[in-house]
DNA sequence: GAGTGGTCTAGACCACTTC
DNA sequence: AAGTGGTCTAGACCACTCT
């Protein structure tokens, strides 16, 4: 059988070659997988040691399996998903959706921490877009996005950014981000941001650092939030 | 079969079984289970079935499996689990076990907010605990902490609190935590806080308001937390 | 009705732990 | 050697979706 060479259990080398279909694009995001059973034979392993890697695939949120219709590619065009890392709740719990304003956004060469971060080479040029985000029309969010040219050329090209840029990362480069580590601290606001929240200086704010992390485990953006929290609350449920 | 009589799928139906004799202590933490087979013999199901369920449990954190030894009543004893839900950080993401020391430990009638939050009755007495947490012997916590003496009679008769609450939790009153809820915001020091983190008035502070929440999903503990984020930060990854 | 994923079973063999 | 959980297989039947 093709797949028996490793030393890994079958079904860790069946995930391992399915994840690397959906890294390579081989499946793209929204399209339908083969059955478990043509899966199985196409892989000489049986139907059962498929759903194993396939159900796992499930829980990491890269498939999506609906009983009668088929198992599919994750994509994340539902608001609910495209903001499933916004973590700024009303008090009581309501999601928001916020609008977004693009302030700048400029080329330059990469700081020492971001080419560590973003594992770059040494003369790598960033993307560095400032946006301001607002619910209710009022504004509560002012972040800094460091995009590298490297993993997305052009980017910079686009008119007309989407709110989520997630979902141009997916749709324009191919890259779908999995996981973010966020990093929390309370801060004065920045005296050059403090008018763009209308805040009075020296008001407190939830400072956000964020990693954004792909599927094949790559840190591929990086961002720095400063919101509001007069209003809003960073709300999260550890298990 | 005794446990055909439900609409729920079989592996469902021992999960709940299973789970019932955690939350009713029939199993305590750290005790050995009967073996896969012995279960499924008892339960009238096949092996496989048992697995599925165990399986969930484990994947909840309520068991944990070992090949070879068997499969055991989840315990939280060990320092890293202790601070499972402690996310406290130094930027550079190590590992930060604090000491605690208490303030303060009173009786008081629950307020309104208390009695919805934690579901209580109208008249039902609560604990306030304050503490400060300290790291490298600076101090970066102050907490307050809300107890209700109907979830944890004569809690405030302890003599040296652990400094994991959680662990007196499940010792004493045979109440697991297995989820908590974080709110952050930032916020200026309160005034009376202020001198017990050596802060300047006016400091901005991480607030972090936690419900925590048992593993048949009643919330049990209220706590309020004011941290210096001047050389931490609250780390955290979504997925 | 045909095709999909979801559940359940039974049995074989492997890897690890303990005695 | 005996007992445990972990993997893998094969097959039956159920529940859902689409045509």
């Amino acid at each position: 059988m093709s797949l028996s060479a490793g030393f890994q259990p079958l079904y860790k080398q069946v995930y391992d070659l399915l994840t690397a279909r959906l890294v390579d694009g081989y499946w793209k995001p929204s399209q339908l997988l083969p059955s478990e059973m043509l899966l199985a034979e196409e892989l000489g392993v049986s139907q059962g040691t498929v759903r194993k890697a396939l159900n796992q695939m499930v829980v990491e949120k890269m498939l999506q399996r609906q009983q009668g219709k088929g198992t599919f590619v994750a994509e994340y065009t539902q608001e609910s998903d495209l903001f499933r890392f916004f973590r700024l709740r009303e008090p009581l719990g309501e999601i928001l959706i916020p609008e977004t304003l693009v302030l700048s956004s400029t080329r330059r060469g990469a700081s020492g921490d971001e080419i560590k971060k973003l594992n770059l080479d040494a003369d790598t040029l960033v993307v560095e877009l400032i946006r301001v985000r607002s619910i209710h029309n009022k504004p509560v969010i002012i972040e800094k996005v460091i995009q590298p040219l490297s993993v997305f050329p052009d980017i910079d090209k686009n008119t007309d950014l989407p709110n989520a840029l997630y979902i141009l990362y997916q749709e324009k480069y191919g890259i779908t981000i999995m996981s973010v580590n966020d990093q929390l601290r309370a801060v004065e606001i920045p005296k050059t941001y403090a008018k763009h929240l209308d805040l009075p200086e020296g008001s407190p704010v939830l400072m956000i650092e964020r990693n954004s992390v792909t599927i094949d485990g790559r840190v591929v953006e990086l961002s720095t939030a400063y919101c509001s929290s007069e209003n809003f609350v960073y709300s999260v449920t550890l298990t």
